[in-house]
DNA sequence: CGGACAATCACCAATAGTGGTGATATTCAG
DNA sequence: CTGAATATCACCACTATTGGTGATTGTCCG
């Protein structure tokens, strides 16, 4: 996995404005990978489950909810917020922002915008935790849907190693629910979508 | 050659909503072949080359030259006007187009438009049995890993309706695990793996 | 108008999951 | 040999989920 890409959320209600500015960067070369909403409510999702460093921004999105996202902001401190600018706003809207760019505006101007963040970006390792092999076994099952008795009969075990091995990988991973740890194992190819 | 192409001119100076507009079209499997321009000077010349048929035009471009605007219009009567909406204008100046969609429009609403000029109408009503917008909210916040009363939290809404939904839901897809509704989400495209 | 559907809320009982405390046995590296 | 890691099993208390049964409200459509 490149440890150099970029995630970047586009929090723009325009699907259309979404696609041209993601295609574009993308058809530039440039390593990314984007995540598209199109208000607020979702991002503290992604901030949650992904290593978000960029957030592209419509302040449409945030204009009657401020007190809202100045709390996100201020959750996030590390994200660096680039308003998206169609319209007119006042400037101490846009202040709010670390940064903006407008749509008219060459894309070689937003990716030199993207380079400038990322230079000053530092590699910070995340804690990256093996599990053992039956926590694998186990966990194949588990997030497959079935239940913890379930798994304790289809690997012949009790349903209460079944439950330590639980413990164990939720205390390893930090993820606490089985949705999460469903993700975890697809990303981690210890299942397969199918 | 197609008969059935049309040639569609895109008057727009943002080139990611260029990008974003004809892209979205493009994979919605549409035959269309798109010029774009930035500005009204060059389009008479596309007029006289191609067989237009629609226009895009973002009313920025000729906000400050309506005469110009008028003129041109008079002389391709047969040339359909579709106004790009991003910002407020005076329905004065919006009532000059043969109609107009909003940048926050899904891309079918737009290719409806198309479809209604050129009389290609198909009813492809596909018996999608699909989720509700509401449960597809529910289930966008449970299988990113939120209980049924967080998600009642962030959706502002009482956990029993939290529960209904998620009971319609696992009726709906015939899933009766988190597990198993995480992959759906996923396969459906209502959440991300990333 | 009336019926279908969507979204909201509520109660109840059974089952399952979560998280803490243990324990024992095996294996393997230092 | 010793200690760390792994895999196995158990109990307990609490909380959450699951799957029924309702209900009310509003909207849209024929």
């Amino acid at each position: 996995m490149d440890k150099d890409r970029k995630n970047i959320v586009v929090l723009e209600p325009s699907k259309i404005v979404y696609e041209g500015l993601t295609s574009l960067i993308l058809k530039s070369d440039h390593d990314c990978f984007f995540f598209h909403t199109e208000n607020i409510n979702d991002i503290e999702i992604l901030f949650a489950q992904k290593d978000i460093s960029v957030v592209f921004i419509n302040p449409i999105t945030v204009l009657n909810r401020l007190n809202e996202f100045a709390r996100i902001r201020n959750h996030f401190p590390d994200i660096y917020w680039i308003g998206i600018i169609y319209s007119f706003y006042d400037s101490s809207v846009l202040s709010i922002f670390n940064d903006t760019f407008l749509i008219t505006e060459d894309i070689s101007v937003i990716i030199k915008k993207i380079n400038k963040i990322c230079k000053n970006d530092s590699p910070h390792s995340q804690k990256d935790v093996e599990l053992t092999e039956r926590e694998k076994d186990v966990l194949k099952w588990l997030v497959t849907g079935f239940s913890n008795k379930e798994t304790s009969n289809k690997l012949n075990i009790s349903i209460h190693t079944v439950n330590t091995h639980r413990k164990n990988i939720m205390d390893k991973t930090g993820i606490r629910s089985m949705s999460g740890l469903t993700i975890y194992a697809v990303t981690k190819k210890i299942i397969s979508l199918d």
